[in-house]
RNA sequence: GCGCCUGUAGCUCAGUUGGAUAGAGCAGCGGACUUCUAAUCCGCAGGUCGGAGGUUCGAAUCCUCUCAGGCGUACCA
């Protein structure tokens, strides 16, 4: 059993792995002489730059030359004394002028590996890197009280990538939405379509100051009066009980809700948990987990009668509120409850990704996982900047003051999913971004997804017009010659490396790693198509160079798909021109 | 005032987490369609990596100071 599983995983190991793993001997052994650690020597894989290169190299030498007090070079040169046998497609080692190690793949090796490619793409991207590491990405988690906006949707792509991202990694990941479903902000709601109900019932109540001034809830107040349980709108406000459970605020919401959700699936991001603030009330968890506070002597009260954590004993600069004067929990009390429930799911790895506007909620949040015993450094902090929206270069004024905003929907509606989608991986998440409506509704060349995509349909109807399947075309290792153009070995080897860019997108959490790597790779295609076009066709008279290129194709057609797929973009067969 | 993020080609941004010779895309100029889709490609030009110090074999990347922009600094979330 056990062995059948090593079997498989080794079928799938990559080349990559296995030269890590050959330096990371060779280091250890020299580690071993010199009596160090070797724990503390991190051996890292990289990518040159150049070809004289080298298709990995290795800096470790370099790192090493520090702690050794040795030169770069006679370290690397007894690194690579130390390595064994040469894992079957490494060629040769090298060690290079400052004392790089640079390993070079053998002619043949990256066209083998698209056999596997061509066998099980979905597989062929995914690596074990994860090692099954239990993750919760914790995104979006807007308040019910409205539609998302456009500053919403930059969490909602990038947190829905990293996780297609990290699961393909090899990581165990779990999705899930927070949902503020009690407390002030739910009060407001209640009161502010309260009294968009009134308005519609002929009376002339004016919205109150902390009110939700958007026109949707003029919507949302005719659709409940519509529906049969449609009650309390001539009523005062308090008359219709406690807010939590005021009927008015709770089916708006519940609405609200809805209406969220399906904004998300219409970005193909669904949740795999909706995880209910007000359940943790219900369950009594925000008492207990303050009561374990209390019980390490962690809590203590004001004068005027609020409860205070006292933050400022784990590095927050001060002490933070957790029960209110009019003895109301904050957010941030049950927020504490959330993140215990989180940690008691027995999780490896939580993430979550806020707005840049919460970054000072940071050092509180990890003084209260210290406080009740979990190790901050599990919980991962992702901050998404800001969003502006850029009208044609002029910028867009959110209307904060009407409450109408640029929606999500809206944006969806008129970009496109995949447009949509792409452009806010085109950038990484902690830089501001400008968002420019216009130049995402275009249809142009600035507009880098239908760059990829064309690309992807270009590669297709080359198999089409060779008037086969992409499932027919099967791979035959002796092929490998008859790929001689340098952009054809070029291209093989971007194919076969892609799930490197995966492995480093997900250790590093930067899914857009993976969208730049698509344009990159795209970029040599197009490059190669066209540079050969008049000259040395594709599908060429020559059958052998024919079948082999055909094999280059499909493994590009299939790599592309599977990393638009990686980022929640499509793959169109075929794109017609602008009409 | 304090804290966090950012500053790289005219514009929008990458830069393998301290490594080898700083890269793309737009915009500009000059070229390539009898097509396996020109939604493409090729070439040219464009840089004291905001500035000044420092750390070391080596800095766009780390530390200090400084300038500029953004965001925070609630008994809001």
């Amino acid at each position: 059993m056990l062995n059948t599983c090593n079997w498989i995983k080794n079928r799938n190991m990559k080349v990559w792995t296995k030269v890590r793993s050959m330096l990371t001997d060779a280091v250890a052994q020299l580690a071993v002489k010199n009596g160090l650690s070797i724990a503390h020597i991190p051996v890292q894989v990289e990518q040159p730059r150049f070809e004289k290169q080298g298709d990995f190299a290795c800096p470790c030498a370099l790192a090493l030359a520090r702690v050794l007090h040795r030169s770069p070079m006679d370290i690397a040169e007894q690194i690579a004394g130390y390595i064994g046998d040469l894992p079957s497609e490494v060629e040769k080692v090298e060690v290079a002028r400052p004392g790089y190690i640079n390993v070079f793949i053998k002619p043949g090796a990256w066209f083998d590996m698209l056999e596997g490619l061509l066998n099980d793409p979905a597989r062929f991207i995914t690596s074990d890197v994860g090692d099954d590491m239990s993750v919760l990405i914790e995104f979006v988690s807007a308040n019910p009280t409205g539609p998302l906006h456009v500053g919403h949707a930059r969490g909602a792509i990038l947190g829905d990538a990293l996780a297609r991202v990290m699961a393909a990694a090899g990581f165990a990941v779990h999705k899930e939405y927070y949902l503020n479903d009690r407390g002030n902000q739910i009060a407001a709601l209640g009161r502010s379509v309260h009294v968009r109900g009134r308005q519609q019932h002929g009376y002339d109540d004016e919205l109150p100051e902390n009110a939700y001034k958007g026109k949707y809830l003029i919507d949302i107040a005719k659709r409940i009066m519509e529906s049969p349980d449609a009650i309390g709108f001539k009523l005062q406000y308090e008359t219709l009980g406690e807010p939590d459970s005021n009927p008015l605020a709770t089916t708006a919401s519940r609405m609200l809700q809805e209406e969220i959700k399906k904004d998300l699936e219409d970005l193909d991001i669904r949740f795999d948990n909706w995880f209910s603030e007000r359940s943790l009330y219900r369950e009594k968890r925000v008492e207990q987990v303050l009561t374990r506070l209390q019980g390490k002597g962690l809590l203590y009260e004001l004068q005027d009668g609020a409860v205070m954590f006292r933050s400022t004993a784990f590095g927050d600069d001060q002490d933070r509120v957790v029960i209110r004067s009019n003895k109301q929990p904050t957010y941030f009390a049950s927020d504490i409850a959330y993140h215990d429930q989180k940690f008691r799911r027995g999780l490896d790895r939580l993430i979550n990704i806020w707005g840049a506007d919460h970054h000072g909620y940071i050092p509180r949040m990890h003084a209260a996982m210290k406080a009740l015993g979990y190790d901050p450094e599990k919980l991962e902090i992702i901050l998404v900047q800001m969003v502006s929206l850029v009208q044609g270069g002029k910028p867009v004024t959110m209307g904060k003051r009407s409450g109408d905003y640029y929606t999500l929907r809206q944006l969806v509606e008129e970009v496109g999913k995949d447009a949509v989608r792409f452009i806010f991986l085109t950038r990484k998440a902690d830089a501001q971004m400008e968002f420019d409506i216009q130049l995402a509704r275009s249809r142009s060349l600035e507009n880098p997804v239908y760059y990829v995509q064309y690309g992807h349909a270009r590669l297709r109807s080359i198999i089409a017009k060779a008037e086969l399947s992409i499932d027919d075309i099967e791979f035959r290792p002796e092929l490998s010659r008859f790929l001689q153009h340098p952009e054809e070995q070029q291209l093989i080897k971007k194919a076969a490396m892609f799930p490197f860019t995966v492995e480093q997108a997900a250790l590093t959490r930067q899914p857009h790693l993976v969208a730049f790597t698509l344009m990159d790779m795209v970029k040599t295609f197009h490059s190669y198509y066209t540079r050969y076009k008049n000259t040395d066709k594709v599908l060429s008279r020559d059958p052998d160079k024919r079948a082999a290129r055909l094999v280059m194709t499909a493994a590009l057609a299939r790599i592309i798909k599977e990393g638009l797929n990686l980022v929640g973009v499509s793959a169109p067969e075929v794109m017609n021109r602008e009409p």
